[in-house]
DNA sequence: GCGACAG
DNA sequence: ATCTTGTCGC
């Protein structure tokens, strides 16, 4: 079946670019998105130390008792090169076939990475909104672009991310005292909604329980050597 | 020209 | 991302 924005695999950083120029007007900003999602999904990928091997997974979580209630992995290869700001291209054909083995249509992605927080504003976290066309936000450990203060010591604190004049994302605290993330929206949500939930999502670590479970998983099936 | 640079 | 031990603190 076709899918609105079926887009050819980039071989080169150039034709990949192009693709990044297609689909950032897709984006939808509009928010402010789901205050209360049933389900939130979390995605992850684990490579090999050898690095031409990466498994892929996709958990889906309660959002209300953060239980796990659906999961995925998808094991296989690099799609890409690391080229910061083209790293969507390298994670997202394994995401997608993990996606696909879903039984619970998620209703909201919460990727590692960035959204709108990239140099031309096409982060991970848009780019898997626009294909599946669900809602997403990008929580980063560390920055890519922007300039930022750091935010007040409590949990829930947080400061603007700032790059070329305009407000790209936010650096929020989820622990009292502990370094922050980087939060930025992807696809159909609001940056104010996407620090709701990304503090709904730890009530007990710096990271999202969703970005956790999905990088235990991911992280047991390359240890199992699943597909080989 | 020199650094910086999601995972 | 991944390679790695101990160590400080609650």
């Amino acid at each position: 079946m076709d899918t609105p924005v079926a887009a050819p695999p980039p071989r080169t950083e150039a034709e990949a670019l192009a693709v990044q120029d297609r689909l950032r007007p897709l984006v939808d900003l509009a928010g402010p998105g789901p205050a209360a999602p049933a389900t939130v999904a979390g995605l992850d990928v684990a490579y090999a130390e050898s690095g031409d091997r990466l498994a892929a997974a996709v958990t889906v979580l309660d959002a209300r008792t953060l239980a796990v209630v659906d999961q995925a992995v998808s094991v296989g290869r690099p799609a890409f090169p690391y080229v910061p700001g083209l790293f969507a291209f390298r994670e997202l054909p394994a995401l997608l076939a993990a996606l696909e083995l879903l039984t619970v249509r998620p209703e909201l992605l919460v990727c590692d990475g960035h959204g709108l927080a990239h140099p031309r504003r096409f982060g991970l976290a848009c780019h898997l909104g626009v294909v599946t066309g669900l809602p997403a936000i990008g929580v980063g450990k560390t920055p890519l672009v922007g300039r930022w203060e750091p935010p007040a010591g409590a949990r829930g604190a947080w400061s603007p991310l700032c790059d070329g004049g305009e407000v790209v994302g936010r650096v929020l605290r989820t622990r009292d005292g502990v370094k922050p993330v980087f939060v930025s929206v992807g696809h159909r949500m609001g940056l104010g909604n996407a620090c709701a939930r990304v503090l709904a999502l730890t009530p007990h670590y710096r990271l999202p329980e969703t970005t956790r479970t999905a990088d235990r998983l991911c992280r047991a099936a390359l240890a199992s050597r699943s597909g080989v």
